[in-house]
DNA sequence: AATGGGACCTGCGCGC
DNA sequence: TGCGCGCAGGTCCCAT
């Protein structure tokens, strides 16, 4: 799944390898993935508009436009963005540049989203979004956590609470810091919250420096794998040992969504 | 305020 | 090898 460091290494990229060129063409293999406006209006606003600039607020990716409007991506769960010169699997709507390369927009079980905006500022998934992880201190972050009585790992992967932090680096951040991941977040004491401060900023920092973790299906923008996934500590090693104390590491199902942690490690 | 469940989707892994 | 079933999961929406 894309998450922060995801999101990070494809905005990068688009950076470098996409920001200065002219959108020449759109093709719609799939046009459900284009949301709140339709196809022929979407390709009178795009066609001929050069991409200025790449951002990222949460898992969102922000192209901004020269005429000042914005492309919204949310890859969601299983999209991905492929820069080639051909067609890519799962290619569901594509943006021919002006250097003859085509932006594929990919994902399998089309639940991401596109979307053009005047202000991305005015999105609502933005509006309610939290803070970023890696722009607030430490003090900010334990402050979050006053009063709140939920399962600590859902918390960090509400968007409303912390923006970015999606199934994966939630499970490695509460490993690391030794915290069980149905733990109530009004009973971590200052320790343990400065604890997982730290691990959150390390595990996001990780998946950053190694492109992004290619679990699923998740890929650069070039289509190669980020290489994090031979880092997890926890995610998808259900049965495997732990790596602090050897015992299996065990599954549950915490809010609706997979869970791997060591119940010996923690606490 | 917090939690739970359904909906959106389809590829893929599993069991037979 | 082939088929059918149900899970996976980010986000939104509704209900409790």
């Amino acid at each position: 799944m894309p998450e922060l460091p995801e999101v990070t290494t494809i905005v990068a990229e688009l950076n470098s390898a996409v920001v200065g060129k002219t959108i020449k063409e759109v093709i719609f293999k799939d046009a459900r993935l284009l949301k709140a406006i339709k196809p022929q209006i979407f390709v009178k606003e795009v066609v001929g508009q050069k991409i200025v600039q790449a951002l990222r607020r949460g898992k969102v990716i922000i192209l901004k436009l020269q005429s000042g409007k914005f492309i919204i991506i949310h890859l969601r769960i299983s999209g991905w963005l492929l820069l080639a010169g051909e067609e890519g699997k799962h290619s569901r709507i594509i943006l021919k540049l002006s250097d003859g390369k085509l932006l594929n927009f990919c994902d399998g079980r089309v639940l991401g989203e596109l979307r053009l905006v005047d202000d991305w500022h005015d999105l609502n998934v933005v509006k309610t979004m939290g803070p970023e992880p890696l722009e607030i201190s430490k003090q900010e972050f334990a402050k979050l956590f006053e009063g709140k009585k939920t399962k600590i790992k859902p918390l960090l992967m509400d968007q409303h609470f912390l923006a970015g932090v999606g199934n994966i680096y939630a499970q490695e951040a509460v490993f690391c810091a030794g915290i069980h991941p149905e733990k109530e977040a009004n009973k971590l004491d200052k320790k343990q919250l400065e604890k997982l401060y730290d691990c959150l900023i390390h595990v996001l920092e990780e998946g950053i420096k190694d492109g992004g973790t290619s679990a699923d299906s998740y890929f650069r923008l070039d289509g190669s794998k980020g290489t994090h996934v031979e880092h997890l500590m926890v995610y998808q090693r259900d049965g495997k040992p732990c790596v602090k104390c050897k015992k299996p590491l065990i599954r549950i199902t915490t809010s609706g969504r997979g869970t791997v942690f060591c119940p010996h490690c923690q606490k």
